[in-house]
DNA sequence: GCGTCCAGGTCTACC
DNA sequence: GGTAGACCTGGACGC
């Protein structure tokens, strides 16, 4: 381990409700321990795994490497992965005039947790669609394990995509149980390890969303709850990314447990405007920090 | 232990 | 543009 350098969070932050805010802390390489209060996870650094902790100290972060990196480089993607830079300020007007979300503003949450990359987000929603979050997890675990680089404390880090790439559709089906997905993950993994597809160019995007949505849903697996998913990843919130859990969850809230069209759904948030996708997702979320 | 059924989101073909 | 059926897995259930 390297000596801890440390991050100032900027006014306004939660570490628990950033690295809690959604399923991610739960899949590989990020390992969440909230007793302790630190996230794990493992980068690529210059094609090297290194396994970078993050322990929440109040007011910054301290982050320790397993091996020398540059701190520069490193800051980049914890500031990415822990959106340190987002500005909720306009979701927090709306949230704080909205009774149920009042939380979200009380406790600085809002902030969704990502992968340091889009590509390593892409991947993983893929394996979130159509299957049960064990069969995701499960999904990510052997990608991660079968197919990611080891760091220094033997931690594997997301594979890249020439890694993914290098594989063949019988090993995403034996090794990976990635079934009719497989397919999907080799053609894509084969477009961005030779160029015809960038991810991580629709974090910066100037496209108007409905564009960029088009984009993402030209990737096969990629539908709308997935295309929706992602765009909330690089910080657009206009569509819902309605599944079957987040339907289940308006209903019991807000229907009487009685299902209702998706359109009803879209109505009641288009109070949020750009920041509906936000605001369902919060919504939905706020028993998951009842006990913090 | 085995077989059957079901949930989950996307794709493709068809209307 | 809307709809039906197929895709594949793990889990629940009945026997």
């Amino acid at each position: 381990m390297t000596r801890p350098f440390y991050i100032d969070y900027p006014k306004n932050y939660s570490f628990l409700h950033t690295a809690k805010s959604h399923g991610w802390y739960d899949l590989l390489p990020f390992q969440f321990d909230e007793t302790a209060m630190q996230l794990t996870h493992v980068l690529t650094i210059d094609s090297v795994a290194v396994r970078v902790t993050l322990t929440d100290e109040k007011t910054r972060v301290k982050v320790e490497l397993d091996r020398m990196a540059h701190h520069a480089e490193i800051e980049r993607s914890v500031r990415h992965v822990l959106r340190m830079d987002d500005d909720l300020e306009q979701f927090y007007a709306l949230a704080s005039a909205e009774d149920g979300l009042s939380w979200v503003v009380a406790n600085n949450g809002g902030r969704l947790l990502r992968s340091p990359t889009v590509w390593e987000d892409l991947i993983k929603t893929i394996c979130t669609t159509n299957c049960s979050w064990s069969l995701t997890r499960s999904m990510v675990a052997n990608l991660v394990q079968k197919l990611g680089s080891v760091s220094s404390s033997s931690d594997r880090a997301f594979p890249t995509a020439a890694a993914m790439a290098a594989v063949d559709q019988a090993f995403y089906r034996d090794e990976i149980r990635a079934g009719y997905r497989g397919p999907y993950l080799l053609e894509l993994a084969r477009a961005v390890a030779d160029g015809t597809i960038n991810p991580e160019s629709w974090l910066s995007a100037e496209l108007p969303t409905p564009e960029l949505k088009k984009q993402m849903k030209a990737v096969k697996g990629v539908g709308d709850y997935a295309a929706e998913n992602l765009l909330k990843l690089v910080g657009r919130y206009d569509g819902l990314a309605l599944d079957s859990w987040l339907r289940a969850g308006y209903y019991k809230r807000h229907n009487s447990g009685t299902v209702c069209p998706d359109k009803a759904i879209e109505q009641h948030y288009e109070k949020f405007g750009e920041w509906r996708g936000l605001a369902i997702w919060c919504d939905m979320t706020e028993r998951w920090f009842e006990a913090a």
